[in-house]
Parts: structure tokens; sequence; C-alpha cells
DNA sequence: GGGCATCGTGCAAACGATTGCGTCATACCG
DNA sequence: CGGTATGACGCAATCGTTTGCACGATGCCC
């Protein structure tokens, strides 16, 4: 009886083993350190936990720990995970990897968390509030210890909940509740040093294509436009702003065009970010305007290789690997300690790359290019 | 004596949950389900099973899904995993994220694993084997079900290993091991159109700045190099051939310096992939020569923006997305249905993009600059 | 009407690691 | 020498799901 057990089993087993990985010996646990140490488990257990506060001979432990050593033994987070609540795991949101604007803040985050023993699981949300919430649920079944949203919108209602049972940080942008912690660049500052910028150089009927106005980029920068556009006594019509539905080239272009259309005789277009003062270079050139020399543009963010592209992209350099980082270092002392309330909102500083794109105003301006 | 143990449990519990999160109310378990509609928790389990091949009454299945909907059920997928040994979660490993070749891969990549319910663990290796192999454990202990490799290096003993326990696709990259499934662009036909159109400007001097020797792409490309030479009568010295030991503008920098000194008198430079040709620009450049006026300049890869960056880099394009896509096809094969052996080396088609980095060699070569 | 398949559920043992508590034995103190 | 503190370990429950098996009930056939 046991025995036919005993060998349906091994049938079993063998069954499953013979298919591909041949040699695919059983991962050794515990228990298996135990039978070849001579003692329990629970000895075992203790004796491998670096910062285990009790007491064991020295030699028990070196035994216990030659033998894992030599066995190949490998904790399994899964088990450990479900006991202790921690899976040394962390989520990572952002909207697309793709966009270059992330993956520095990726690196950022794994720099600090990769050392404490953390790994991280990647989602992208393509900006879609129903895939971010699927992709959030994604997280938190597999137990998640916290996560850093770099796809925050403003209105973010599954974040708001979720933040309520895990460490949440938003990082490069924010949401609506101040309750979130946050790592941000100073988009005002930098919005600020623009303008003035562009002023210096002589600028005074400046246009802006903002970000999206559900993004918290989107609505700040377009808000310090606007603060500092009065400050500075510019003339700012209703329709010296446009605001896109994203930033992407594509946003950039189709924007200019519509301020194009408008007939405001504007010399120069801050733009929200670098991809869309891209698309807005290219539109101005479409028509038969050039950067800077009829229209200045600035863009946002010093994305790579932005330095090469021509006219040479007169931007706002922020610190991306920072923003991540630091998000991280927040995250870490909400996870370990979660009596420490941290909801800091931390503010990066940017700084102003002058390039190609902005030059004096013309004296005389032709906005309409002569052909049309 | 049973009361004090259980205010004592109550005391610690509170005392936890008053920390940060006091709402945190404790996740519902299939317990909890079983508790609320009156049937054991197996039959729960098997309620909630959408692929459960047995019976149960329909009014249980709905009973049972209704309080799992209302009750905001979320299935624990470490005791799934750690019970059933798949935790429907894939570790991506690569290189670096920041490098722009990369996030299309991942991207393809999500787009099957996602839809199929798997989640993705990132890791950068930063091409140190160190990290590599720390980093293969990371994603071991999680128990990942399997493997997407962008950053296996050509002796790669860790993953050799692995791939005995678990399935591991390589993907943009080979093992020497003809073992490891793979997913590839077409190197050498790549290769092969390159110098042909080149050759069809009119070069027969071509130099060569090839990938690490370690990379399969640096000696697939190498060799294609050298083998098409050959076959096209080209002069081929061993100086015209300079192996970088890595795919940066930097290493690209430094070769083209190495070439340049060797006084070799090409005009053409079939560059490895696309940043090491956008370093050699800058040492042409830089010592004054013009691309392609003095020296032709090819890439490889065809990374975003490159079309915008001047003189615009006549280039191969690979369809990364999809290097992603396939390769997680295979994988996903592999996990289901591990008796299939699936052991397919995929190689993807590759296209020609002409730019303005190739011209016709000038009759007068000056391969110094004037000044020096 | 007895026997037998089938259906709908329950039972309980896993999976591997953690941890509060209990239990020895030794050491030490008065 | 009795008693107690302490050190070194074992015991067993627990985390939440899964799944082979058992078990009662019903239906069906001869």
């Amino acid at each position: 009886m046991m025995l036919t057990g005993d060998c349906m089993k091994l049938h079993k087993r063998l069954g499953k083993m013979q298919t591909k990985f041949e040699i695919m010996q059983k991962p050794v646990t515990l228990k298996d350190l135990a039978r070849e140490t001579g003692v329990h488990v629970s000895t075992v257990c203790r004796a491998l936990d670096p910062n285990f506060r009790g007491s064991l001979s020295d030699a028990v432990v070196t035994r216990v720990r030659d033998a894992a050593q030599r066995m190949g033994y490998r904790p399994n987070r899964l088990a450990s995970g479900l006991r202790t609540n921690r899976t040394m795991t962390v989520g990572i949101m952002l909207p697309d990897i793709t966009n270059t604007l992330f993956p520095p803040i990726v690196r950022g985050v794994e720099s600090v968390l990769e050392r404490l023993g953390y790994a991280a699981i990647l989602v992208n949300t393509d900006s879609d509030p129903q895939r971010e919430e699927r992709l959030l649920n994604v997280l938190l079944e597999r137990g998640v210890d916290g996560i850093i949203n770099a796809a925050a919108h403003l209105a973010d209602p599954a974040f708001e909940m979720a933040s309520r049972n895990i460490p949440v940080v938003t990082a490069n942008r924010l949401t609506d509740s101040a309750s979130l912690p946050s790592v941000v660049n100073d988009d005002v500052a930098g919005i600020a040093m623009m303008l003035q910028h562009l002023v210096e150089a002589g600028h005074r009927k400046i246009a802006h294509i903002a970000g999206p106005s559900d993004l918290s980029t989107g609505v700040t920068r377009r808000h310090a436009f606007v603060q500092h556009a009065k400050q500075l006594g510019l003339d700012l019509p209703e329709i010296a702003i446009e605001t896109s539905e994203g930033y992407s080239e594509a946003e950039g272009r189709a924007s200019t065009q519509a301020l194009l259309a408008r007939d405001w005789p504007m010399t120069a277009i801050l733009c929200a970010n670098d991809r869309i003062a891209i698309g807005a270079i290219d539109t101005l050139r479409a028509v038969g305007l050039s950067c800077p020399g009829d229209v200045s543009v600035t863009g946002f963010n010093d994305i790579p290789f932005l330095d090469r592209i021509p006219p040479g992209l007169t931007t706002i350099q922020v610190m991306q690997f920072d923003v991540g980082r630091i998000a991280a270092e927040l995250l870490v002392q909400m996870m370990t300690d979660p009596g420490a309330t941290v909801p800091s909102n931390v503010v990066l500083p940017v700084k102003l790359i002058e390039r190609g794109s902005v030059a004096a105003p013309r004296t005389t301006i032709q906005h309409r290019p002569a052909a049309e």
C-alpha cells in the first residue's frame, strides 16, 4: 500500500522531469539542510539568518552555512514572503519605458533597492487608467512591499486606495492627494528660468504648449508659465497657450499648427517638454519657418541625444536618476519602518541648458510663410 | 490562558496596524470567502478556477464568485506559487535599460506576457558577470517561471546551468551553447547589405569597428564583415578592423582614433552599431574630417532619434519589439508545455536605411587633417 | 430493489520558511 | 548543594492555495 503510493509518486515525478529539463534537481530546502546537518529546520533557519538575535553555537552555525554553500541552497522567497508578508519585491509603474525619460528613473530606483536585496517588477500603463488599475492588481497579487509610481495622474483613486495598505511613492509626477510622498523636479523654477531666459533674449510674445491637464507636470508648468508671464508683464492672451493631449512629437506638431493658425505674432514657444518641442520645430520647418531664426523654441527634461539634434534645443535639465534614487530611499524608509510617517514631498533642483534653439526675435516678424 | 494569548495577539496586531496605514484591512482570503459562502475553502478555490475540470453546482459557483467580487478578493500568488511552483512571473535580464536599444524589447515581451497574466521582474546587469550571477539568483529566489536574457555573453555558464532547471530564451544576442532558444536579428544579412551598399557607392577601402568579442553580435558582425569583404574582393588588411570594448559613443571615438592613427587610407567605416558610429563621427569631426565628405560611416540597429541626428546615419533597422515579442512567445511555449522541445533559433529580417552618412569616396583621399 | 456510476463537496496534506514557546542541559550564585 | 538564570536547540503552528482522495447522495439500469 505504502509502497504503491510511493511508486506512483515517483513515477509521476519522473514523468514530469523527463520532459525537457532532464537533470532538473529539486531545489534544496531548509529541510534538506536540516537532514544534512542533523539539526532541526528551525535551527537551520536561524543559523542562516544574518541578523538573528538569539544564541546558536558557532559550531552549528558554520556547519549549517557550509552545508548551505556546498549544496547550493537558495532561499525560497515565496515561502518566506508568505510567512512574513515581505517579498523583498517592489513595483515600478510607469507610462512607457520606451520613453527615454523613464529608464534613468528605473536605474535610480534600482541603485538603492538592489543593494538592499529588493527586486523590481516593472509595468507600463500607457497612460491608460484601465491598464493602470489592472497592473496595480498584478503588483498587489504578487505582494510587492511597496510601489513607485511614475505614471501618476492627478486624480488617481486606485492609488489612493492602495496607498492605505502599502507604501507608495510617486516619482516625477504628483497626485492630487498631498498624502502621497513624492519626488519631483522643480517645474516651477524650471519654467521661471526658461521664461526669464527668453525675455532676456528679447522675446515678449511667448506662446506655451502645455502638457496634458490630467498630469501634474502639465498643470504645474502651465500654471508657472502664466504666473511668471504676468510677473514679467508679458502680453498673454488666451490664444497664446495650447494644451496638448500628450507628451509626444505628434502632439507637439499638432499644437504648433493650432498656434500658428491663430495669427498671434509669437516669437517663441515655450514647450512643456522636449518631445513636444521637437514636434514644434518640425511643424515650424514644415511651414517654412526656421528655429531659432523665426521662432525660438524651448523644451523641458533634456532627454538623451537632445544635444545632438539640431538646432540644439535649449531646455531644462532634470535629474531623473535622482528622482528614482530618492523615491526609492523614501520608499525604503516607509517599508522598513511603517511607523515613521515619511510623507515628504521632495523637489529636485533643475538647470537651464542653453543650446541653439533660442535667439533674439527678428525685428520684422513674418508669421505665415510667404507662400500661403 | 487562551484568552490571554488571544489578547496578546490582538494587541500586537493593533500595535502594528496603528502606525501608518490605519485603515489597513487584512486582505480577504479563500477562508474568508468560505466562511461567507458557507462552503469549504477547497470548494471556493475550485469555484474561482476558470478552467476547473470537475463539477460544481452553478449555485455555489455564482455564490462564491459574487462574494469574491463583493469582498474584493485578490488571490495571493505567493501562496499559489508556493503550492504549484508557478508564479506567473518571468525575469527579464538586460545590460542597461537606459540603452535605447532595450526598452522596445521589454515592451515586446510584455505585449505577449501581460495578456497571459504574467508580470516581469527587470534587472540590469551592466554587462558585469558578477552582477549577472547575483541577479540571476534574485530571479530564481523569486521563483520566476522563465527568463528572457537580453544580456547574454557568448560564454555564460550561469545561464547554461539555469537553463537546465528553468526555461530561458536569449533575445538580441546568442550564447555559445546552441541549446538555448534564441531570437536575434539577421546580423549576417545586415552586414552583407551594408557592405554591398558601401561598395556600390564606390568604396573599396572599408574599415570595421567591431563590437566586443564576448558578445555574439560583436563576433557575428565582425565575421560577416570579413567574409563578405573577401567575397567582394576588397582589400582587407588586419589594421582595417578595430575591436571595441563596448557599444558606446566613447568606444566609438577611441576606436576611430586608433583607426586613423594607422594611416590606412579608408574611405568608409562600417560600425558594429549606431552608438559606435556616432562616436566615430564625433572623432572624425574632431580631427577635421567630415562625414560623409571625407569618410562615410554606417551604423546598426537604427535606434530612436537617429534619423534626427546629422548627417543622418545610414544604418540597419532591426525589429527590437518583435525580438522581445517572439522571445516571449517561445518562452511561453516552453513554460506551458515543458515537454515540447522548442529550442529554435529565430532570426528576424533586417532592413537597410539610407540616410546621409554615406557618399561616394573622394577621388583624392586626404586622411590626416592638414594641420597635423 | 440492489448495485453502480456520477455528481457535488469536504478533508487534509502538502509547498518552504518563520517564530513564539517549551525543554533540556549547563553554569553560576548564594 | 539547591535553585535559578541562561544558552542552545526542538516543536509545531502558521501564512493562503492547491489537489488527490474520500464520502455521501442522487440517479439510473437491469
